[in-house]
RNA sequence: UGGGGAUUGGUCUAGUGGUAGGACAACAGACUCUGGAUCUGUAAGCCGAGGUUCGAAUCCUCGAUCCCCAGCCA
């Protein structure tokens, strides 16, 4: 019993986050739990977002609540109608569920006016004319207090004047801004005074030319989440310091109390998580596009073969904390394996190729082996795969000087040919530079299917594809986008690219049956590791294969032969 | 004497005064027609110093280190 109650325990374990809602919802203080989702629409969304989607929503459904999608389009200068589809596809992709309304900030343009000018009546906001430099010298600095702008007192009257004159575009932009009247020598640099609505002679997405003037975030955000009545506002805790703020203005305003908490954001290492790096990557064109397969986006994860399923596991079992983290991608490649080695098509396929030669196989047929399409899931079926005389394996699968412990093939032993023969090798031919360049082989016509008729055991099993029937492909092999573990946010003189985040291999022998490789299909290489078809630059007759994840290979980390 | 947050094996995390547990990574072995998968095992941790207590990762005190904040970005 004490074990039941361990276990239970073990998976019922709550973050910090699901322990207040619990708590809010037994203390009574409220009946539905309704969440958000509401990302910027400046860029791409990425795997951090989605771990922000998966807390959302999930504590979301856990309690028979909803999550909203908001898209916080407050800046004009920053977001674009491109981003909002492109979040809705990759929500919908992952599976996410935010019913048939899509909420934007923008709806609240009329409301959140109206609310500046209560504050205005309640001389808690004031038109201010300093400057942007002006402003942030008046601010004072994070040891030093911040002193009262001139334009401070003025009175409710000129104030409404003033503000409603921005709202006709009556300045220009930056000349006046309305600020909160809070307190310009707290320790909290947000409770100075904090601008809350700008200038900006732009064209909103939405709003069109309605508005000059735009709520900043600060202003946007509590109100909005006030608005939809969002009970439990989730966000990282770069915000922690603007909670006070969040909550003066709902206090202020006296409107519906959301609550906003604060959980550390996702980072993995060998990638970069800020939208700032990101879309300088795809401006600067050091990747190709958003959906780059080596972007952490998950339009470049699908791209690149990661199943949404493992996506979504993967943020789940990376917790919800305060801390500072660095998970490691191994964790995420560990989810991809997972996933895909219970579904993926096992097929063959060489990247490096060298010919075989089975001197004693006739030499003008070929004959049909079978294979299974996948050892784990006997249901999948398996297919015909055409063997020769002339094949090509691996290159690293044959060695003239073998290590220790090499199960591969080498002069004068045998190794099985996956699915068809036992194969010995008898001999190499070698070019002027004494490099191999072709093998022969003499097969035992008695193992077929590679089993051997008297039943010897035959370590080594290596992957091929028939030189006379199959087919070509370029294949893609990707590593992590760059090489440093972390590296520094504002100085982009260090966004170097690791300079092997991309292979690409050329007319790499496949096995036939892949001409008819279909979109979206993951398939395992045997040995190698799990492909896809890149869905942009495959065309008809030119197939394009992504690497999605390695197989773990302990051979290659033990052999310092095969270090790379 | 600015404000806010954090600190448990290499990494992520559980623990809420009573044997520090899990996952990833690593290492060793078993098994195997994928050196895959699977299985078994090994190593590895409470930031530090005091205190309270029969007993402290947990409570108290002092200290250390790291992260965030000086956008009219979010």
């Amino acid at each position: 019993m004490n074990n039941t109650n361990k276990d239970d325990n073990l998976e019922n374990n709550q973050d910090f986050i699901r322990e207040i809602i619990s708590k809010d919802l037994s203390d009574g203080k409220y009946k539905r739990i309704i969440t958000r989702f509401p990302p910027e629409p400046n860029g791409y969304m990425h795997i951090g977002h989605a771990k922000s989607a998966f807390v959302n929503f999930s504590i979301a459904s856990e309690n028979n609540g909803k999550c909203n999608l908001r898209f916080d389009d407050t800046n004009p200068s920053k977001e674009e109608e491109e981003f909002i589809h492109a979040f809705q596809n990759d929500l919908k992709w992952l599976g996410f569920d935010y019913g048939n309304k899509v909420h934007y900030s923008s709806d609240y343009f009329d409301q959140l006016y109206s609310y500046a000018v209560k504050l205005i009546e309640m001389r808690l906001a004031y038109v201010c004319d300093l400057n942007q430099d002006e402003i942030r010298e008046y601010r004072g600095t994070l040891t030093t207090k911040g002193k009262n702008s001139p334009y401070r007192d003025r009175t409710i009257e000129e104030n409404l004047d003033l503000f409603e004159q921005m709202k006709n575009g009556k300045f220009k932009n930056g000349t006046r801004v309305l600020r909160a009247k809070i307190d310009m020598s707290s320790g909290n640099l947000n409770l100075r005074d904090p601008v809350i609505y700008r200038i900006m002679n732009i064209i909103h997405h939405r709003t069109g030319d309605k508005w000059c003037i735009y709520p900043t975030y600060d202003f946007a955000h509590g109100q909005s989440d006030s608005l939809e009545k969002i009970t439990h506002s989730i966000c990282t805790v770069e915000f922690e310091d603007h909670r006070p703020l969040y909550n003066w203005f709902i206090d202020k305003l006296n409107i519906y109390p959301s609550r906003q908490i604060e959980f550390a954001r996702l980072n993995i290492s060998g990638t970069m998580m800020s939208k700032r790096q990101l879309s300088e990557l795809v401006l600067s064109n050091m990747v190709n596009g958003w959906d780059d397969p080596r972007m952490p986006t998950i339009s470049g994860m699908r791209r690149r073969g990661y199943p949404s399923e493992a996506i979504l596991d993967f943020c789940k079992r990376t917790s919800i904390t305060k801390r500072t983290n660095l998970v490691d991608l191994s964790l995420l490649e560990h989810c991809v394996r997972e996933n895909l080695n219970k579904s993926a098509y096992r097929v063959m396929a060489v990247l490096n190729p060298i010919k075989v030669v089975i001197k004693n196989y006739s030499n003008d047929s070929f004959e049909e082996i079978d294979a299974l399409n996948n050892p784990e899931d006997p249901a999948m079926g398996s297919r015909k795969v055409p063997f020769s005389r002339e094949i090509y394996i691996e290159r690293e699968d044959f060695a003239e000087i073998p290590p220790p412990k090499f199960h591969r093939l080498t002069i004068g032993k045998e190794v099985r040919l996956r699915y068809a023969y036992i194969v010995k090798c008898v001999d190499v031919i070698k070019d002027e530079k004494g490099e191999v360049i072709e093998i022969h082989c003499e097969y035992d016509e008695n193992s077929r299917g590679g089993k051997p008729a008297d039943g010897r055991k035959v370590r080594g099993t290596i992957h091929w594809v028939s030189a006379l029937k199959s087919s070509r492909a370029e294949i893609r092999i990707y590593d992590k986008l760059i090489s440093e573990k972390e590296f520094d946010e504002e100085n982009s003189d260090n966004m170097e690219l690791n300079p092997n985040s991309i292979k690409v291999l050329k007319n790499c022998p496949i096995e036939i049956s892949l001409e008819n490789a279909s979109e979206g299909i993951h398939y395992q290489f045997e040995r190698l590791g799990y492909y896809i078809l890149d869905s942009q630059d495959t065309k008809s007759g030119s197939l394009v294969f992504n690497r999605t994840v390695s197989l773990r290979d302990s051979w290659a980390k033990k052999s310092s032969f095969n270090l790379k």
